[in-house]
DNA sequence: TTGAAAGCGATACCAG
DNA sequence: CTGGTATCGCTTTCAA
């Protein structure tokens, strides 16, 4: 891999005929005040047009004002403006890892959620890393975002950062209900029941499962809906195999359990990452899915549907959580709400269907 | 799928002990001035004490403003910061998809190589569509971002409003040369064209290309990789199958091509999405691959590596692209640089080997 | 219909 | 050392 550096310098330093003032001068940009002085009328009368009022402008001076705004090519100084309202018009979004494709759409149904709202995301990701995720939640809170979505990996005690925060703070894929903070969560125990529960009834009398991180609160729950599934159905419970939620993870936790002496017939995973993982890696050593491996996942993300062999998956309604995720932080000011959302599976040929 | 809202004042009106000033009151942010007067020091010194200068400050008046900057929970506005400073310390980002592998991976490898910097990122996507990119260029702008990075779907003409920003702008993924924008672009001829000949060397004679959108810049510039390397072998092109950037558009193509009377033994696809796409569709027509289709793709996101079976692609730096983007976007004022990173390929087990 | 001026919350100069 | 105060760019009240 090489790199090569032209400058651009040579080639357009001698025409300059492009940018209006020489090339490459970057001008700070024009005030209102540029403006109003351009156009010969008072800054004021600038932010009437505008904002079309308060006040009303006669046609004349409206006009001069838009045709100085278009000359200089004038844009409002955002960070004026909000200090002056109020209000930034962003919220701030926190994931683990955006590059999880779960994340990614719930990032991505956010955003567009949020759009029409006039609101901009500022995104961070924290790599399950409390520092990283305190550091975030403070620079948004100093860069006073009018609301914040944290998808935290923390447990319920070390939340309370978030509480103080003099924002608007919904919490997600977890629910700390004991926080007067909002959250929208999704059923992750019954969720994993409703996995295992499918496998079950392909007969399956053993069920392995693929956890998550110890650490992290959504595994624990996956974990204790799939143990609710197995009780109910008067069986053992093997121990989870606990692994990264990411490709990674799941490969590497499949290959610990076929080096097993007696390997699995069938498999709850706890992401959809991770099922990839599994299944890639089942691949590779030969094993065939659903066949050898009976696999249902958790999660719902394309990325399992164009898997091969598509994945069984415990879909979660991304836009639904996404939608009540940003409603909840306009209806700012009202006491935290709590949500609890459902998923649905959705079945492809890794269960063995 | 149901969702059940618990009423969060419930539960926790009647206790109120969690929150230091009573359950749920969401107190404005205290200011700089409610510093002072708690410390009994002018604003000016509060200042002193939270930058750590100009000036110095004595012992005990330093203590008395950090205990009341706790007490208060006091975080400065970095609004009113920047509005003062000139910077704001945040980057934009306008990716076209942030649910694209490729994108989230390079998305988070931005932000990975701005945060050291103390950078922030603002990310918008587009889908491709010209006047959310516009929306999201001006929206940037007014919030004026340290600095923008662009990865346009646009072509070259359409790209003159980054010019008159007022903002840093690099646009990757492409190389608009006559603008007077930094640009760190992929080789995506020089990448094509690898990722063909390799499909040549396995003695096909016959090498599809599944193509991305039409009006998207870059496809055009993979197909002229492809058919660069056909041509020097002094094979004919055939027309290229053109589908969206996605999952979606890949399975398209592959029913496409395979529905022909000739059903092609060998394709170079585009992007990794498409070719997750292409061995889904695949495996779902009874193909497998690599035996009955060999298939390279362009892009080297994790995603293709966990495909099934693993995809032979195009790395493309990603890391190395994103350090570079927010290089030059700290270098902001210097002459426009245009950077061409060239890939190499991965190789798995989708091509044959 | 217009404009002067008071903030919004911070920084840093200039005087004490 | 300490503290007024002008300033960043904008909105909006109040007075003309």
């Amino acid at each position: 891999m090489t790199a090569s550096v032209h400058d651009g310098g040579d080639d357009e330093g001698a025409a300059g005929t492009a940018a209006p003032s020489g090339p490459f001068v970057r001008r700070a940009s024009p005030t209102r005040d540029d403006v109003a002085r351009l156009a010969g009328v008072s800054p004021a009368v600038v932010s009437y047009v505008l904002n079309d009022g308060p006040k009303p402008v006669s046609a004349g001076k409206r006009e001069r004002v838009e045709e100085a705004v278009a000359a200089l090519g004038y844009r409002p100084d955002a960070r004026a403006r909000s200090l002056r309202l109020g209000r930034t018009h962003a919220i701030g979004l926190i994931v683990p890892d955006a590059a999880n494709p779960f994340f990614a759409e719930l990032a991505q149904a956010i955003e567009r959620a949020a759009a029409p709202h006039g609101l901009a995301v500022l995104m961070g990701t924290t790599a399950d890393d409390p520092a990283k995720e305190a550091k975030y939640l403070e620079d948004l809170a100093e860069r006073r975002v009018d609301g914040l979505i944290l998808i935290s990996s923390r447990s319920d005690q070390d939340l309370s950062p978030a509480t103080t925060l003099a924002v608007p703070v919904v919490v997600m894929d977890r629910t700390p209900d004991d926080l007067p903070i909002s959250t929208i969560a999704f059923d992750n125990v019954g969720g994993a029941a409703i996995a295992t529960r499918h496998l079950l009834e392909h007969g399956h009398r053993t069920v392995h499962f693929v956890a998550g991180p110890r650490e992290v609160a959504v595994s624990g729950r996956r974990i204790d809906g799939w143990r609710a599934a197995l009780e109910e159905a008067g069986l053992p419970t093997p121990r989870p195999t606990h692994t990264p939620f990411t490709y990674e993870g799941g490969r590497t936790a499949a290959r610990q359990l076929f080096a097993r002496r007696h390997p699995p017939a069938a498999v709850v995973v706890s992401s959809d990452v991770q099922a990839i993982g599994v299944v890639s890696a089942s691949a590779e050593l030969g094993l065939r899915i659903p066949d050898d491996l009976a696999l249902v996942s958790v999660d719902g993300t394309r990325a399992a549907a164009f898997a091969n062999p598509g994945i069984t998956t415990l879909s979660q309604p991304i836009e639904q959580m996404a939608t009540q995720a940003v409603t909840t932080i306009l209806a700012r000011g009202g006491d935290p709400v709590h949500v609890v959302i459902c998923g649905a599976l959705t079945i492809r040929r890794s269960c063995g269907c």
